[in-house]
Formats: structure tokens, C-alpha cells, sequence
DNA sequence: TCTTTTTTTGAATGATGTTCAAGATGGCGC
DNA sequence: GCGCCATCTTGAACATCATTCAAAAAAAGA
């Protein structure tokens, strides 16, 4: 008798009502004043019940941010599978990258507030495990193996590097255009055109360095929206505006 | 009678008092479980008057942030101020961050923290702006001039791009290998290599990617290397091992 | 239908950030 | 010196949430 079976797949569904019940409060309210009673009741259950899921705030915001990130992976796992040049691959993943955040404008907000010390420390092992497995193993998975294509077809000579510490540079330019996003009010200097057409053109002038065969003209403006626009329609047909 | 001024100036001297003491509360006991009393008994001062000074934790921590930050803004001025080639000045920036970094391990981790929504939305508006006059805009106006000096050289074309978008790709590399350095846990496998060399091996190969003569064999280890011996020995001489 | 187990509940608890009325301090005129 | 006034300091009281847990409800089993 499968009742067990039931309750298991039940308590699964209530938790993802929790999270997705979460990320509206957060989208409306912001995360400054996102309050676990309010949750509890915006689900009609009581907090006791929320608790029954996640040990703590900290660890329901990591379980957001994973659960968030899996569709992020699913659109790298496209780029992984997809057919072509290794160095188009590569400028893919920062394609990728814009459109995850154009469908997903609060996640950057949520994952720096959950990735910093304060929250990562305060959250269940169990959760953070959950993430890395989830999210930055596969990643790291998709991103190692279009370098290893590169190397494999003379596209790219690691040299001294190793497949990490250039996955590592994308990895940290990517981010770091994120935190350039959502660094309110800071560098509001740098904000004078779309940054992610700026990562766009900032990892295309990365694989020039990293001497990613074949090289690009970086000032060809036009080569980089088509290849943009191609890949849109290639790969994430579905997402974009058919424009 | 300067007794006024006198009182003007105990009152700063007491909240660098504070704001040292959190500092070092804040190193040997973890941001997790930094508390505003705990903060007042160590300086032997009551709550009300620790209030006196901050508006809020949020404001102290901004403050902090801040504060450390000047030391960080010091080190890139003695970049803006050395003559050099302007590829090896703007990849002096990298070293400097390097350098700062070692000599302030924690600040990272509280200004990831402090610059995120639901922290930096809370601090007041005075805080944020002293922030940005004596951070964000010293650096920018600093590396602005490298690229400006590069760009009157010729050494390196703009084409389409801006100083602050060229600014930018570099400051995202930065951020990113700090985030990189700093989610414990969350990129293990990308922590093969010292970070901070990471850094100045990537900051190198975007050089080259923006085409910034002069342009350097990426893969010469021994030529980077006396690269950074170079700087830190001309520029931050009193601050490294004599190794 | 009754008993046992599991789940849910929400008032009570606890930990902290923040306030503010009362008290202490110190300059200033006499 | 002395008392007056402005200013500063104090810390107990308050407010806000996250979290707990004993009791109630629901479900399963006999």
C-alpha cells in the first residue's frame, strides 16, 4: 500500500508551494521585510508546519535559491548539448546568462544575500549540499566540457591552465557583472549601457585572450549581435522574442 | 573657544573606536553572531550611545565597509600615481587588490554582506553616500585615468567601447574572484590554484583580449611572475616580503 | 468504534535590535 | 564656588520576529 508513498509526494508538493508562495513574497515585498509568519500564512498553514520543511529561514532562502538555479541549469544544459563551434559554446553560456536574468530578475538579489556567510553558515548542511549538487557540480560539468571539446579540437591550448581556472575566469566575469547589476546605487557609472550585452562583449573579449580559436574582431558590433541573435533562435527558441 | 570642535573631534574618535572594535568582533567571533550590545559593553559604552553614532546595525556595517575600504582606495592611488606603461598600471590595480586583500581577509566577506539589498537598503542614505564618494568614485576616477593614458599612448583602442564599460570588465573579474574566494563550499573545485594569482593570470589575458599593448605571451609563468615581483616591489615595497 | 501514531497548530518563548525618559556631566555666568 | 542650562549618557523597557513545543486534531490500524 502506497500511503506512505502519498504522504512523501504530498509533503514534497507542500514544499514547493512554500517556495513558490516565498518567491512572491519576495518579488512584492523584498526580501528586507520577508517575514516566515507571513509565509506561513499567505499558505494557510501554520508556522509549525513550515517548519516541518525548513529547519530555519536561512534554510528555506538556500532551498529557494536551489530550486531557483535548477532552471538556470536547465538552460546551461542546452548550451551543453547544443552543436557547434566550441568557442560559440563557451559565448553561449554568457547568452544563457542574460536570458536566465531577464526571466529571473530577483534571483541574483536572493542567491548574494544567500551566498553570503551570514545565511550559507546559518543554513542546514543538508540544504547547502543540495545546492552544490544541484547546481554548481553540473554547471562546472557543462562549462569543463565544452573547454575539453576546445582543447580536444585545437580550438584552445590550455598551456599552463587547467580546464578549472578557465572556467574559473568565466565564472568569475559572469558574476561579477552580477554583482555590478545589482550593486544598487554603487556603480551606477558603469551602468551606462545593458550589462549583459556588456558580459556578452566582456567574455567574447576573454576568449580572444584565452587565444580561443577562431579569434573575433571585438569592435565588429554586428558580428556580436548576430551570433547573439543566432544562438537565440538556435538554442533558446522558445525564450526569446521572435524579433 | 574650541571646545565645541573639541567635542566634534572626541565624537570621531570614539566611533573609530567602535567601529575598530567591531572589526575585531566581528574577525574573532563571525558576522553570524555580531550583536550592537555586545559591541557597546566591549568599548564600555552603553547601547544608547552606540545609537548615538550608527542608526543601525545596518548603518555600522555599511560604515565599517566603508572604513576598510579607504585602505583599499590607498593602495589603487599608488597605482594612479606610478609611472609605468599603462598595461602594467592597470594590471598593478589586480596586485594591489591581491594586496589588500591578504592584509584585510575578512573585509570581502562583510562587504559582500553589506552591499547586498536587504543590508545596504537598510543603512541610511548618508552612509551609502559616504560609501560611494570615498569608494566607488576614487576607484573609477583612478582606473579611468589608466584607460585614458592608455587610449593618449596608443596603446590601446577603444573602438566602440567606453572607459567606464572597459572599467567595468575588469572590476567584474575582480568582484567575481572574490565571490569565487569567498562561497565557501560552493566552488571547491575552482580553488585549485591561489585566487589571487587567478586573478592576475585572467586580468592578463583580458588585457590581451582588449588588445592592450603591450600584448604578453599568456602562457610565460616566469614573465608574470616578474611582473608582480616588479610591482610589489616599486609600488608596494613597504607592504610585501622581501622574498 | 476505539487506540495508537502522525501531523498540525499557534500561543509562548527567546534572542536582539532599538528607543527614550531619567539621570549624569560639564560649560558658563554670576 | 555655585547653581543653571544644554548636552550627553545610560540601560531598562519595548518591539519584532524566528523558533519551539505541548496540546489538539487527524489519520491509520486493530
Amino acid at each position: 500500500m502506497g500511503f506512505r508513498e502519498r504522504r512523501q509526494r504530498e509533503f514534497l508538493d507542500r514544499e514547493r508551494v512554500f517556495l513558490e508562495a516565498a518567491r512572491e513574497l519576495i518579488r512584492d515585498e523584498g526580501l528586507l521585510g520577508f517575514q516566515m509568519a507571513r509565509l506561513a500564512e499567505s499558505c494557510e498553514y501554520s508556522v509549525g508546519t513550515l517548519y516541518q520543511h525548513f529547519g530555519s529561514k536561512e534554510d528555506l532562502l538556500v532551498a529557494l535559491t536551489t530550486a531557483t538555479a535548477t532552471e538556470h541549469v536547465r538552460l546551461f544544459a542546452r548550451v551543453g548539448n547544443w552543436q557547434a563551434p566550441s568557442r560559440e559554446r563557451l559565448f553561449a553560456i554568457a547568452v544563457a546568462d542574460s536570458i536566465f536574468v531577464q526571466r529571473n530578475p530577483e534571483y541574483f538579489r536572493i542567491a548574494q544575500y544567500t551566498l553570503c556567510e551570514v545565511v550559507w553558515r546559518a543554513a542546514s548542511p543538508d540544504r547547502r549540499s543540495e545546492f552544490m549538487a544541484e547546481t554548481a557540480e553540473p554547471i562546472r560539468t557543462i562549462v569543463n566540457g565544452i573547454i575539453a571539446d576546445a582543447v580536444a579540437s585545437g580550438d584552445l591550448s590550455l598551456g599552463v591552465l587547467t580546464q578549472d581556472s578557465v572556467a574559473a575566469g568565466f565564472w568569475a566575469l559572469t558574476c561579477g557583472v552580477h554583482d555590478l547589476v545589482h550593486a544598487e546605487g554603487v556603480c551606477d557609472a558603469y551602468q551606462t549601457e545593458d550589462p549583459y550585452r556588456l558580459l556578452c562583449r566582456h567574455t567574447n573579449l576573454m576568449l580572444n585572450g584565452f587565444d580561443w580559436k577562431p579569434l573575433i574582431d571585438p569592435h565588429d558590433e554586428a558580428a556580436l549581435d548576430a551570433l547573439i541573435h543566432r544562438i537565440q533562435n538556435e538554442v533558446f527558441h522558445d525564450l526569446c522574442d521572435h524579433t
